[in-house]
DNA sequence: TCTGGGGTCCTAGGACCC
DNA sequence: TCTGGGGTCCTAGGACCC
């Protein structure tokens, strides 16, 4: 076993030497972004200078952290608390802390920019999330000789067009690409195989990707605390203790990783989703259709602009006490049509909604197909066509008009918004937690 | 004045069939 | 009537990422 193991190690490395994988990283996105916009705009101070975070609207109850300054992380403020603790911390530290209220038309449109720039270098560019985009440089040693002086010069690329700085990592693989723009902020870092051990394995083992919470209390419990532990530990212990995600943080601590720079695109996609927290509980089914339909209004357009289908429907609750419950159903033939989607969605809320307040709804649709080809079952309701026409006209006239320019008359006067969340952006950047 | 939103994959248990 | 095991599919929930 121990043997396989060793043989899998080396062979896996001789493969991964040969390439070349360049991992991109703003700093603080969300602020760098908001800031690089608002400078641009004319705004005279950078919020990157001053005890300052981008967050959501405390009175719509969504009042977190997105992205801090160095200032207010100093200040011990981190991504995903409160506002109101971030403020307390301020305070308390002498700052007064400034709420940056996030755009998502401008992260989106400072990412594309990104990639842009990046297109420009290498033709294989994989955008990983609204700020992270991998590089593939293999067999380009000709174009750069010198590949690490490349790297700054997109980086001054990215500074003069963007506003923004960024981290570069540069390996022979994207797990170790990615670790290796963790190790200096602002900078060009590399993190190839005969590195790891002096620059990887002294890290807390946290610092691994895809260690999270509660890996690293297993991790802990079994007297492992640095990368370098779970590096050396006995493999199959991990798998027995851990099962697959045992195996996959080994091999990560070890730099074994080999997955390719693909472009993410939608036809990789397995599924997609929409949720909000509501600015209210809701106590009754009649609000919580129309919460649930304004989710289904975004899906169903993005599904179609797709030429896409799902074949199952989830929902899910989350309780005004922060208990979360979820429900999904298979259906004999895939849909994209909205009312379709919002019909079943509803049917499950009212299967499991066990009457209490609700302050979170989400409706997640996969097992997605192309949407050429529809296989019509003998349950199938006539009204099929008309339905699917009716959301062809409602999808042409907001692509012609504006989202706002049609609306279901239910919405009005009810304080839900008609279509809720979606970017509305076709190249919406998939995130992932997968490499 | 408490705690966002959008993804992917894995696991365990139950139903059902042979 | 009872018992067993294997395979597949479905479902709910959890873990991770940004």
């Amino acid at each position: 076993m121990i043997k396989f193991c060793i043989k899998d190690l080396v062979k896996l490395m001789k493969e991964s030497e040969t390439r070349l994988v360049a991992h991109l990283d703003i700093n603080s996105a969300y602020l760098s972004y908001m800031s690089a916009y608002h400078i641009s705009k004319g705004a005279t101070v950078d919020y990157r200078d001053i005890c300052s975070v981008v967050g959501g609207s405390e009175n719509s109850r969504h009042g977190i952290v997105l992205a801090k300054s160095k200032i207010a992380k100093n200040c011990g403020v981190s991504t995903g608390e409160t506002l109101y603790q971030a403020r307390k911390k301020c305070t308390a530290a002498g700052y007064e802390l400034l709420v940056v209220p996030p755009d998502y038309s401008v992260f989106i449109a400072c990412s594309n920019q990104m990639v842009e720039i990046l297109n420009r270098f290498s033709d294989r560019v994989a955008r990983f999330s609204i700020d992270e985009c991998f590089v593939d440089f293999t067999g380009m040693e000709n174009l750069y000789p010198d590949i690490v002086d490349t790297l700054y010069t997109i980086k001054e690329a990215i500074k003069n067009e963007v506003g923004v700085t960024c981290s570069v990592g540069l390996s022979s693989n994207k797990l170790l690409a990615k670790m290796a723009s963790d190790l200096k902020k602002d900078g060009v870092e590399t993190l190839f195989p005969n590195e790891i051990k002096r620059k990887m394995w002294p890290l807390p083992v946290q610092d691994l990707f895809m260690v999270g919470q509660q890996t690293l209390k297993k991790l802990n419990s079994m007297g492992i605390y640095t990368i370098g532990e779970l590096a050396r530990y006995d493999l199959d212990t991990l798998k027995y203790r851990l099962k697959s995600q045992g195996e996959l943080v080994w091999k990560y601590a070890n730099g074994i990783e080999n997955s390719q720079v693909k472009k993410s695109n939608f036809s990789g996609m397995k599924g997609m989703g929409n949720s909000t927290t509501i600015n209210f509980d809701i106590d009754n089914k009649e609000e919580a259709n129309l919460v649930i339909m304004s989710l289904c209004e975004t899906i169903g357009m993005r599904l179609r602009s797709h030429d896409s289908q799902c074949n199952l429907v989830s929902l899910y609750i989350r309780y005004s006490d922060f208990r979360g419950i979820s429900r999904q159903r298979k259906f004999k033939s895939s849909t994209d049509i909205t009312s379709t989607i919002a019909n079943i969605a509803f049917e499950l809320f009212c299967e499991v909604w066990d009457g209490m307040p609700v302050r979170h709804l989400g409706v997640y649709v996969s097992y997605l197909s192309d949407s050429s080809v529809t296989q019509i079952t003998l349950f199938d309701d006539k009204d099929i066509d008309k339905k699917k026409n009716i959301d062809k006209c409602v999808d042409s006239l907001r692509e012609r008009f504006g989202s706002k320019s049609v609306m279901k008359c239910c919405f009005l006067n009810s304080g839900v918004r008609p279509i809720s969340g979606g970017i509305g952006e076709s190249d919406y950047p998939i995130m992932t937690s997968i490499l």
